[in-house]
DNA sequence: AAAATATCCAACCGCTAAAAC
DNA sequence: GGTTTTAGCGGTTGGATATTT
């Protein structure tokens, strides 16, 4: 595997010597800035490979090894809710965000969990991969977000009880929000008995999702056929979706459950506005169309010059103490969210 | 014991979006 | 406002190792 190209860029497995020295350089320099490694440690890498190296091996409290049934369990959860999120009629591949995913399990990269996922558990569940693809065309289900609160979701420790979620920065609570990438602290630096807490913690939340899902599921389109998001529900009257399929959605508001939006990034994410109702512009990021006065439009409706326009309307999220409410989804017509788009909206 | 096959996982590739110019 | 550069992502590849025949 190892090489290097006309350049001079070495290619393949690193050695302890080059594993040492991008280590001294991150330490001193810090994480960034990956086109001035190569010079700053003389390696002869190319920016790319000291990224993904640093990244998925050198970096401090990568957990190695097997995955627990802990671990795994919550993949699968995560997966379920984070993962194949996007269905297409085209053959477009599915979106996982493995990335969002690692973020949950303590200590995984993204490389890992999506390693374990492709090697052990698409193989488990007979998944070749045109079955995969198949996949993408089934429905999915939707948890049905709610408000919650955090006071329920308490765990005894020896030194008396701690709730998981005072971990977490609550959108009124902003002496937790000091830290950047904030959501990411399940992930980074917990010890060992913290990181299964909060999986367990992570399990328990899932599964009273799990419980509280939608009475009718619901096919989940990007009519772009990218950007995919956690969700990207799409009733289309003009019919992206399978028409065979029976295709409804009974839902008033929408909620998302507030530990849910707390951990993917949002609470801050939008606490860091400009006010905390407008969010605008989101373009790429966070998206919906507001509903028709009109209410749901019959089958063969074509929508107006004013509705299309509308989907790029900005987005006002209306929030409460116990959670975030997104009031535009009185309409299941009009639901167009894609609550991420490429980049994490946390920033980096 | 050797060859064949399966599994694991580190690393690379191609692409996209954001940032910088 | 357009172009280039940079960062980051998921998908894929292929070498190393383990297991089976």
């Amino acid at each position: 595997m190892e090489s290097a190209n006309s350049l001079g860029v070495r290619k393949g497995a690193w050695c302890k010597e080059e594993d040492a020295l991008l280590k001294n350089c991150v330490e001193q320099y810090g994480e960034g800035k990956w086109n001035l490694v190569p010079l700053r440690t003389g390696l002869s890498r190319c920016r790319k490979s000291c990224r993904l190296r640093w990244l998925n091996y050198l970096r401090p409290n990568i957990t190695r090894g097997k995955f627990t049934r802990d671990e795994v369990d919550l993949l699968m959860r995560l997966h379920k809710l984070l993962g194949n999120r996007q269905v297409s009629l085209t053959v477009l591949p599915s979106f996982v965000s493995w990335s969002l995913i690692a973020g949950r399990l303590p200590g995984r990269t993204a490389n890992d969990v999506k390693n374990f996922w492709n090697t052990r558990m698409e193989r488990k569940s007979g998944g070749g991969k045109g079955q995969a693809i198949q996949k993408t065309i089934t429905k999915a289900n939707i948890i049905r977000p709610r408000p919650r609160t955090f006071s329920n979701l308490t765990i005894q420790d020896g030194s008396g009880a701690a709730s998981v979620a005072d971990n977490l920065h609550k959108p009124n609570d902003p002496d937790k929000n000091n830290n950047n990438n904030n959501n990411n602290i399940m992930s980074e630096s917990l010890s060992s008995q913290e990181a299964e807490e909060s999986i367990r913690w992570w399990s328990n939340l899932l599964d009273e999702a799990a419980e509280d899902k939608f009475e009718n599921d619901i096919p989940l389109v990007d009519e772009k056929g990218k950007q995919a998001g956690l969700w990207t529900g799409h009733i289309n009257p003009e019919g992206l979706v399978d028409e065979e399929e029976d295709y409804l959605l009974a839902s008033d508001d929408l909620e998302l459950d507030a530990e849910v939006w707390e951990l993917l990034g949002f609470g801050a994410w939008a606490k860091a506005q400009a006010s905390p109702r407008d969010v605008s512009p989101l373009s790429s990021t966070l998206q919906a169309r507001p509903a028709t006065s009109s209410g749901t439009p019959p089958e063969d409706h074509v929508p107006t010059t004013e509705e299309e326009s509308a989907l790029d309307t900005p987005f006002l999220i209306q929030t409460n103490p116990a959670g975030y409410v997104f009031p535009y989804l009185k309409d299941p017509w009009a639901i167009r969210l894609s609550l991420f788009g490429r980049r994490d909206p946390r920033g980096s």
